[in-house]
DNA sequence: ATCCCGTACT
DNA sequence: AGTACGGGAT
């Protein structure tokens, strides 16, 4: 392959598609972190573990995601159990509504699928505390769906490589849509995910051993650290208070008042 | 798009 | 106390 500057992404060939699904993919095979839901593919496992990764950082959620496992070993478990067990077993974890919307996932998938995780990112959606992201990280990494899932993570890597300060959302999901490895769409999201915790990191991100530098607008750029922009401070103030004192003509105050 | 939420950090 | 964060919901 020979390359001479970054992929306008919005006219890239198959072929180049297919050289940065293969790049990414060969750095994932040989140097991707070995967490207890990697290679998982039941679905109800991976609903598990992106719930508990919600908000919660992966060293937190490890030793969660074990013991929750032993305890609700299945769906129907989970599903059948006391809410009360449901939250004593989430203790420490925070967010309990991410616990409470779980259970009553499954109640939902066992009382309306026959206990079957539905297999598209519209039913998933239609599952309580799952949105656009966890919706696509279950159907590609459990049904093989060639679907995005864009996360935080994600999304500054793709801010990354299109080199922009705050890309839209639309933008996000059609670049990351085009991206999605027909064969490995389980495995090229967590690749993608992989890369954003590890070498393209919020700050100092490791360029030398990313394994998409090649078509990374904002490494040619030297933006790297620069992108996504940082969130405008405070933002715009929605009033402005005023205070006056009136005086009389010798300036002695004749009304005075605290805000 | 914008708001909301619960938590961690400062 | 105030703010940043990263998701979901609307």
């Amino acid at each position: 392959m020979t390359r001479t500057g970054p992929t306008d992404w919005l006219t890239a060939t198959g072929d180049e598609l297919a050289s940065i699904r293969t790049a990414l993919l060969a750095h994932y095979d040989h140097s991707r972190r070995e967490l207890p839901w990697r290679g998982e593919t039941d679905p109800y496992r991976i609903w598990v573990s992106e719930i508990m990764l919600q908000q919660t950082r992966v060293e937190t959620v490890i030793p969660y995601y074990r013991r929750w496992l032993e305890r609700f070993p299945d769906l129907e478990a989970l599903a059948q159990a006391e809410i009360d067990d449901v939250l004593l077993e989430w203790e420490g974890l925070g967010y309990y509504r991410r616990a409470r919307n779980l259970q009553a996932g499954a109640m939902l998938v066992r009382d309306r699928y026959g206990g079957q995780v539905p297999d598209t990112v519209s039913e998933l959606r239609a599952l309580p505390g799952v949105g656009e992201y966890t919706a696509g990280a279950i159907a590609s990494i459990a049904f093989n769906e060639p679907v995005p899932a864009v996360d935080g993570n994600v999304k500054r890597v793709l801010a990354r490589i299109l080199d922009e300060l705050a890309p839209s959302g639309s933008a996000l999901r059609s670049l990351a849509k085009r991206l999605v490895d027909p064969k490995r769409p389980g495995d090229w999201n967590q690749a993608l995910m992989d890369l954003g915790a590890t070498v393209c990191s919020p700050r100092r991100p490791l360029c030398e051993r990313c394994p998409l530098s090649p078509w990374c607008r904002a490494r040619a750029a030297g933006t790297q650290e620069e992108r996504p922009a940082a969130k405008p401070r405070g933002g715009v103030p929605k009033s402005v208070r005023i205070t006056a004192v009136v005086v009389d003509q010798r300036e002695h105050a004749l009304v005075e008042r605290q805000p």
